[in-house]
DNA sequence: GTTCTAGAAC
DNA sequence: GTTCTAGAAC
């Protein structure tokens, strides 16, 4: 218990240092509010990739059904039958709201003459800000408050009105939220605190609801959530693996819209090299980065949609670690060097996965420090804690 | 990706 | 009897 307590306070201070100098180092930032524009590539990379994340704008008094924010769309909101407002002091065109779903935000500008806020911040006509989940949007004088919600929208093209609902999104659930105390403890990773009611998923679901997200969108979800980022510039985003396969186990994504390695093109590439960079400094800033030896790469046929760099400590020390799937993904050649995608990249002008890789998971268990093989699971972990200790 | 659980392995 | 795995369901 002691010892867990300790390395909670290791952590929080590790993410105080990373804040500040991590930043420093890469250019990156914290404050989700500050990242820059990125181009508007994306939008026809959803197009392309049929995805279609979006935000919803969810009254909070529940005075109406939730409006879809399609990304990259244009919406005016004010007094009418959409919000039900009738108010006269709230404009028939209170505010113009834009989503840019892929950085996690929504645009407010405010158009109408009395004030429109997000939280305590006063929008002022004719000037803009920002409005993340977890905030409120005030659409006139600090009445009419919405929030935010985030999913995918699985019918490119839009769902109409009268069917689209938010949903429940199970991979929106943190750690915590589940066995919380004991999930902590165990897995040696903090969930970060969540104050972000908003954001949470629904605990019901109700016959009108859509089916929730597929879990292989969950990545999706999570990079999108401030409570989840561990860093973040205008190229990327850092969560900790909701299920840390050992001490230290980051994931570093793009913003932009990169389904899997197949994907990936020559034009990709200082983005790969970037990954790595902001991979390279987590591992830097980690307080056990002299004690632990790390490993960069990827999955070659990652369960989870969007490409994503593991950042992974080679104890292997963790409770979440509980099968051979697990073990062989990070200890075959079905994990592949950050290094050697780069390279196979810049040689080949793609990524290839070779036949048969899949067969790999099903590999005996076998030490990844003396290659000696364990009968089961709960041996290797034993044998493994040998290593550990030398 | 995880959880659950039947049945294999011990 | 218990432990552990592997496949189905989500």
């Amino acid at each position: 218990m002691e010892q867990s307590v300790h390395y909670l306070v290791l952590l929080r201070r590790f993410s105080c240092r990373l804040c500040s100098e991590l930043s420093e180092e890469v250019g990156g930032i914290w404050d989700s509010a500050l990242v820059s524009a990125l181009t508007e590539d994306w939008s026809n990379q959803v197009q392309n990739t049929g995805e279609m994340p979006t935000f919803w704008l969810v009254s909070e008094d529940e005075s109406h059904k939730p409006i879809q924010l399609l990304h990259y769309h244009t919406h005016t909101l004010g007094r009418g039958p959409e919000t039900r407002i009738k108010d006269q002091k709230c404009s028939r065109q209170q505010v113009e709201l834009r989503a840019d779903c892929n950085r996690g935000f929504v645009t407010v500008k405010q158009l109408g003459s009395n004030p429109t806020s997000v939280d305590d911040v006063v929008v002022g006509k004719g000037n803009q800000v920002t409005f993340k989940p977890g905030q409120k949007l005030y659409m006139v004088n600090r009445l009419y408050p919405y929030t935010l919600q985030f999913r995918e929208e699985s019918t490119p093209g839009g769902a109409s009105e009268e069917k689209s609902r938010p949903m429940k999104r199970p991979h929106q659930r943190d750690a915590h939220e589940e066995k919380d105390e004991d999930k902590e403890k165990s897995c040696r990773v903090s969930a970060p605190s969540c104050s972000n009611s908003a954001a949470r998923p629904e605990k019901t679901h109700t016959p009108e609801m859509e089916p929730a997200a597929h879990w292989s969108q969950g990545l999706k979800v999570s990079m999108q959530d401030p409570n989840m980022q561990v860093y973040k510039d205008e190229k990327v985003v850092v969560i900790k693996d909701k299920y840390p396969k050992a001490r230290y186990h980051w994931l570093v994504l793009p913003w932009d819209s990169i389904s899997s390695l197949k994907a990936l093109r020559p034009e990709h590439m200082e983005l790969l090299k970037h990954m790595q960079r902001v991979g390279d400094r987590m591992v830097q800033q980690c307080p056990s980065s002299t004690k632990l030896h790390f490993r960069l790469g990827y999955h070659a046929i990652p369960s989870m949609s969007h490409v994503h760099l593991h950042v992974i400590s080679q104890d292997f020390d963790s409770p979440c670690l509980k099968n051979k799937k697990h073990w062989n993904s990070f200890t075959t050649d079905y994990f592949i060097e950050s290094q050697d995608v780069i390279a196979m990249l810049e040689r080949d002008g793609r990524v290839s996965v070779k036949d048969g890789t899949s067969e790999l998971l099903k590999l005996p268990l076998r030490c990844h420090v003396c290659h000696k093989e364990q009968s089961t699971i709960p041996k290797l972990k034993e044998h493994i804690r040998v290593h550990l200790l030398s």
